[in-house]
RNA sequence: GUGGGUGUAGCUCAGUUGGUUAGAGCGCCGGAUUGUGGAUCCGGAGGUCGCGGGUUCGAAACCCGUCACUCACCCCA
């Protein structure tokens, strides 16, 4: 049997429903917020991905899914959604009307990793992106954007991390400071954080080893250092959030992991996950629109991993399939009359439903009962024969016999 | 890429120190009710025991390899 490639994986019918839910709340939220809806493509020239993300991020170094095509340029499956975003704003100048500026969009991504709980090859992001704007208001806009939706999803114990990792030259002046502090006792750190005390400093914060937890724990805060710029959007941001009471853990070893993030970071947690806990994250981005060769533009935006969220949306019965009529049709002259009355019911907006492979009025009734139907149409023999079908109440179990050529009328009533 | 766990019916799982024809529950189909659903009872269909090799008189079980799933590391949503 043929299966499906490694870390994708189908939504079945019993799961698409809280999928709809999922999407719903996002696009009413994000709706609110002012937020337009924008499709783009799921490939892109490498290249954008790789310029924006970052060339040393394991996203573009090992995880991503290139190809050529066939004139010989290099496509890749969008690894994330924010790349695509920025260059379909630019190529359509979407940055100079209020109209455009706050986009949102789902979608699949993909990314070449060994799968793990709430981690798949090809995984769905609801994701916002909003540009041009320089004021915190838009960072808690955002922020409160997630928060509010989370919190609609009826999701638990969610925790929000909050950072500012500062202006590239924050960050060089920072990363000089944590060197200092970490090369007297870095050969006692783990093996990793060895490699990483050259490749990227700031992810020694994230270890999760024991003793480079506590080695860290000293270590100099990236927010201490902050210009006064970042500083101050930053407290700003603080108080914003907390004025619209929103809790926040402020979490100065929150590094996001692509290249692009700068000033604010953001993750929101969930403790019921196993070990990927990020259900939706983000930041500000204020350098990647001039990375991609248009003007200087300040932006900031999130993503939401929706399978992540999906494994934490309440047990709930979502409105089950709408109130049907089941056709009960049997015999050499009842089958084929009772499959007219179903064409006539659907093309008067009912839903009406039958079982093809039941043979007897027992099974046609023991299916109609699984299909939850509200009433079920008995047409025989014998009722083509009077002229008078049984409509059956299937939770009363009440029959009324009504006469062929009344029934279309008398069904509508019921279900107005 | 690295490490652990698990592969037996559509699903969830039993299967004794290796021993005859591999089981249960749920689900599915049928009957009890010659034309009336859900509950109950009865019956039926459904299996290359992941795959390949080896050990043995004999393997679902033991050994080797391999594949898949899964969790974790790394990293990320």
């Amino acid at each position: 049997m043929l299966r499906s490639i490694k870390g994708v994986k189908d939504l079945l019918p019993s799961q698409t429903p809280s999928w709809h839910h999922m999407e719903a709340t996002a696009r009413s939220w994000a709706g609110r917020y002012g937020f337009s809806e924008i499709r783009i493509p799921i490939f892109e020239l490498t290249e954008l991905f790789s310029r924006s993300i970052g060339g040393a991020t394991d996203i573009v170094e090992k995880e991503m899914y290139t190809f050529p095509d066939r004139d010989g340029s290099s496509l890749t499956l969008r690894p994330e959604g924010t790349a695509g975003v920025v260059r379909a704003v630019l190529e359509h100048r979407l940055l100079d009307s209020i109209t455009t500026r706050k986009l949102f969009y789902f979608g699949p991504m993909f990314r070449h990793e060994r799968p793990q709980a709430g981690r798949y090859r090809q995984f769905h992001q609801f994701g916002v992106e909003a540009f041009g704007i320089e004021d915190p208001n838009i960072d808690i806009e955002i922020i409160s954007l997630l928060w509010n939706y989370f919190l609609d999803l009826e999701l638990k114990d969610l925790t929000l991390h909050l950072n500012s990792i500062g202006t590239q030259q924050d960050r060089e002046r920072y990363i000089q400071e944590l060197k200092k502090f970490l090369s007297p006792n870095i050969s006692s750190f783990c093996g990793n954080c060895q490699r990483r005390f050259t490749a990227n400093p700031l992810r020694i914060l994230d270890c999760k080893v024991p003793f480079c937890v506590e080695a860290t724990h000293q270590a100099p805060s990236i927010i201490d250092l902050l210009s006064n710029d970042s500083g101050a959007h930053f407290q700003k941001i603080l108080t914003g959030l907390k004025d619209l009471n929103i809790p926040f853990t402020i979490n100065p070893r929150l590094v996001r992991g692509l290249d692009y993030y700068s000033r604010t970071t953001f993750e929101i947690t969930s403790p019921h996950l196993g070990s990927q806990s990020t259900i939706g994250a983000g930041g500000r981005y204020d350098s990647l629109v001039e990375l991609l060769q248009g003007p200087p533009t300040p932006a900031v935006g999130f993503a939401v991993g929706l399978e992540r969220v999906s494994l934490l949306l309440p047990e709930e019965s979502y409105p089950p399939a709408t109130p049907c009529v089941f056709l009960a049709g049997f015999g050499t002259q009842g089958k084929p009359e009772a499959f007219k009355l179903l064409h006539t019911l659907r093309k008067n907006g009912i839903t009406a439903e039958t079982d093809h492979r039941a043979t007897n009025l027992k099974a046609l009734l023991r299916s109609a009962d699984k299909l939850s139907a509200k009433y079920s149409i008995i047409v025989g023999d014998d009722e083509i024969q009077s002229g008078i079908v049984i409509l059956r109440n299937m939770e009363t179990k009440e029959q009324q016999s009504i006469p062929l050529k009344d029934l279309s009328e008398k069904i509508m009533i019921l279900f107005q």
